[in-house]
DNA sequence: TGTACATCAGTGAACGCGCGTTCACTGATGTAC
DNA sequence: TGTACATCAGTGAACGCGCGTTCACTGATGTAC
């Protein structure tokens, strides 16, 4: 039942990106390897196949996960910015993050908004991962921030994506629909004003 | 073996405060009963004499332990406001709630900032007491906030609340340690000038 | 190019530990008289 | 006020389940010649 090399790599991609998806569904301790391996359609024994650990596994999820939605800012925001318009570039980052839909789907969201208090108990390889990616994406926001120098930039990006964060992770609290529509449009409003 | 009404009353407060404690320290999912009730001085058989079970304690955990902060920044807010001073009143909070200190000590820190993306997934009540802190924490920095009404001071106050939730949460999240600090800089600066 | 052997991805069962929950028991408190 | 009994907080052991990890095995791939 030895594979070759292609289909090895794509299954170690499958099981990475399958577990990006639970453990933004489930959390992180509550994601349990077998279900994991159950999706990406394998039998759970052979997980030590390709990672050391289940810790391993979820630094590399973390960061795979990111990536997406990193990706995914940055080419909103090119677009936008091709009209020459960095306010408006800006402002579809911030939109579409403050989205009922981002609030309502983690599984596809921000890892950093839906994991943070548990990364930040995590390991050091997956806080490594987290932190490297809450700086690009701190770098993709600046780039559309016009001030007299890039630190005052970064700085203003660096509060933004705090609110952010913030404000999707206590959206998925709330208990109370109204307060947690009004937390996403509070926070949108703000930083639309920025 | 039984004991007199009071020292049960003391007992179950014992426990609550310990296991808001203990959450704080180590999340939800991995704070384990047996340990709270060790810390509390007592077997962990004793424990579904005082609760239903391990989701019940938790909320009360979290209530609690959002009461102490509240109470601690309402406190804060006033002795500074006695001089007449909203503004000042206002920073104080926000400048005890971005402390390296807070993000350092998240056992007796901001329960939402310390549990924000495990309480998004916890149980009714468990986000239900989340939420209603939320919304005190919101009042009690609306209080301090000079606008023309009091539904922009409240928006002004969420959005506050929410970057600094996510400051927090991200500071801890960091590896490195400039970037953690560089993190409550550039939010509190954001907020003071707000 | 073909053949023999070593490798190793994936399977399925088992291991071992942790932890929430339950339970029989104890003995001090609280209550009924 | 005193006495007898019921209650029940707390103990310590056990239960049962879940889950990360390990392991013997299989058979297709990759490699050495």
């Amino acid at each position: 039942m030895k594979k070759s090399r292609s289909e090895v790599a794509q299954t170690r991609k499958r099981i990475v990106e399958v577990a990006s998806e639970e453990i933004r569904r489930n959390g992180i301790q509550a994601t349990v390897l077998a279900d994991v391996m159950a999706k990406a359609g394998l039998t759970h024994g052979g997980f030590y196949r390709h990672f050391e650990s289940k810790d391993q596994l979820v630094a590399e999820a973390c960061a795979s996960g990111m990536a997406v939605i990193l990706d995914a800012a940055a080419a909103a925001a090119e677009s936008a910015a091709a009209e020459g318009d960095n306010k408006a570039a800006f402002r579809s980052i911030v939109e579409r993050y403050l989205s009922a839909e981002h609030r309502d789907n983690p599984t596809g969201g921000c890892v950093l908004a839906g994991l943070g208090s548990e990364l930040a108990r995590a390991d050091e390889p997956a806080r490594a991962a987290a932190s490297g990616a809450f700086s690009e994406l701190v770098d993709v926001m600046a780039k559309r921030i016009r001030r007299r120098n890039p630190e005052a930039a970064r700085s203003d990006a660096v509060f933004a994506l705090s609110a952010m964060i913030g404000a999707i992770t206590m959206s998925r609290v709330m208990t109370d629909p109204a307060l947690s529509d009004s937390i996403l449009q509070d926070v949108k409003r703000h930083l639309d004003a920025m």
